[in-house]
Formats: C-alpha cells, sequence, structure tokens
DNA sequence: TTGCTGTTGCAAATATCTTGCATCCGAAGT
DNA sequence: ACTTCGGATGCAAGATATTTGCAACAGCAA
C-alpha cells in the first residue's frame, strides 16, 4: 500500500479509522472495483461494515487524493488507487472486459486540449468504450 | 431530421409509433439530454407520455443507429443524435459545463489503440472529465 | 377490416446512492 | 492512563434512477 497514507488523512483533519484502511486496502487488492465490490471485499475481514460507510469513506480518500474514480459502466463508478502509474480504461460493450494502458497515449491529446481549449483533462478519470480484440475479431455486436 | 429515420426501425422489425418520433426529435431540438429532460421536451407535445416509454425508445433508436449516449456525469446518461458531425465532450467538474468539440481531435489517439490494442473505440461515446477554462483560471476545485 | 404481435402506460420492483441521528471512538491535551 | 471533544460509524429511512410484468392498445401486412 502507499507510503504514509495515514499521514495524508490526518494531515487534512481526517482520522484514521479501521473502516478506511480497509476500504483502502480493498480497493488496492481489487486492482478497481466499484462500491459494491469493495463493501464485498471489505466484509471478507469485518463482517458489520456499512455500505453507507464505504461511500463516505471512498469520499474521504478521494479527497486527500489516495484514489479516484472512473465511470466506466452505465451507473456504477469504479474506483482505484492513484499510485505511480496512472492508467485509463478501455471498456468493451460486448463482453464486459475492462483492460488499463498507461495514460501516456493520451499525453498529446492532453496537450492539445489545454493548448486549443484552455481545459485541462482529469486523467485518471478516462474511460474509453467500445470494442476489445476478441470481440472485433469475433464480430461480436455491443450491447450496452 | 435525419433522412428516413423510420426507413431504419421499420427494416430493423420494429414499428413506427408517435412516441419514438417524439423522442427522436426531442433529442434533436436538444441537442444533448437525460431521458428526463427528454421526456420533458417530448411532454410539450404529449403530456401522457411515460417515463419508461423513453427509456424503451432510446434503447431501440440506439440499437438502429438513430442516437448514442455518452456517460457524463455521474448516473445520468447524455443522449445525443448521430448526424454528420460526431463529437465529444468535454465535461467540467468544478461547474458542470458541458462543452462539445469535434471528434476529429482523437484520431491519432483512435490509430493508435487500434494498431497497438487491437481495441475500437466508441468515438461517440467519450466524455472526459476535468476543468474548463475558467474554472482553471478561478483556481476553482473539482468536485465530484 | 382483421388479426398478429410489437408497444405503451401504469404500478411495482430493483438498484444505487444519500441522509438524519444516536452512539461510538480516535487522538490531542493533561 | 484518563478525559474530553468532535469527527466517524451503523442503522434505517429517504431520494434518484432505471427496469420489468402485465393488460390494454395500436401498427401494419394481408
Amino acid at each position: 500500500m502507499i507510503e504514509n497514507w495515514d499521514r495524508r488523512l490526518r494531515s487534512q483533519g481526517y482520522r484514521i479509522t479501521p473502516q478506511r484502511q480497509l476500504v483502502l486496502e480493498a480497493v488496492y487488492s481489487l486492482r478497481h472495483g466499484t462500491p459494491d465490490e469493495i463493501l464485498a471485499e471489505v466484509q471478507r475481514h469485518a463482517t458489520g461494515v456499512n455500505l453507507s460507510t464505504i461511500y463516505r469513506a471512498l469520499e474521504v480518500l478521494e479527497e486527500v487524493g489516495l484514489v479516484t474514480h472512473a465511470h466506466i459502466g452505465h451507473g456504477a463508478p469504479t474506483y482505484h488507487a492513484v499510485d505511480s502509474h496512472t492508467h485509463i480504461h478501455l471498456a468493451c460493450d460486448a463482453c464486459g472486459a475492462v483492460e488499463s494502458v498507461s495514460a501516456d497515449v493520451l499525453e498529446p491529446l492532453v496537450r492539445s486540449l489545454r493548448a486549443d481549449k484552455g481545459y485541462e483533462v482529469d486523467v485518471s478519470h478516462v474511460a474509453f468504450h467500445g470494442k476489445c480484440r476478441n470481440c472485433v475479431e469475433a464480430g461480436r455486436a455491443g450491447k450496452h
């Protein structure tokens, strides 16, 4: 897990709690997950934790920059850890697979949007929809 | 509105109904809108139309390629017409504004993802999160 | 005009996320 | 270690968003 995650919380006036640590660990062990999935993972170690606590913990962890989320699917945001290696998501509408690629591929685009529009892309939040190699080759339709 | 929209429906075995036409018109007149907004627009002409009909109509219209949707905000997908001018959305997490830019800016990226990963990006579905020029300059925080 | 079958409206069911509140507990000060 | 204060949690109810079952309705091909 990340260095000094507890410092990050405390320095913003937040407390260190078992629940927050569990949520952060869950986000790390699942490489990315929805609040629901994170709840399930957390509950493997602490059954009593409530879903609302997951939401509140994720909100705080995001606030201090330990996790971010991206909207990959329909309504369920996907949270993932903020680590050294920022990545973006390629979601397949046909089979549901999600692959990650380095955010470096976005650099030229990010630069041009900044230059032309003054718009700052939140890179960690980027998710593309489309079809993965397998589904393209199999000619599968993308039902979303 | 698009040429032969009714043909598109009928050729896939769907029927032409007033509701579907109203929804399609609404999507055209709002340039993009959530199911809720589309309902409101439709109801300016036909009060009795039900929200579930909007959802079902959008599903069918998307199926035959007359509209698409992108996930701009949290849970609310935004639908827009499939017309000659494909565009992508730049959403501002600080002020909520959404601007559209031509999808052409994505071309190089799309090509490289296709070449390197075999992944086909659904361009009409792309939405970026970040901060718009105004909010960058004002130093506003992006609360999502 | 008729009949087959896709469509709609309505209400109820899901799914997802948020909030009020009483209780609990982290951590700073002693 | 003990106390105290305010942030954090669990629970249940509420708010939003979307889907679905079903009976009545309505395209449209013959």
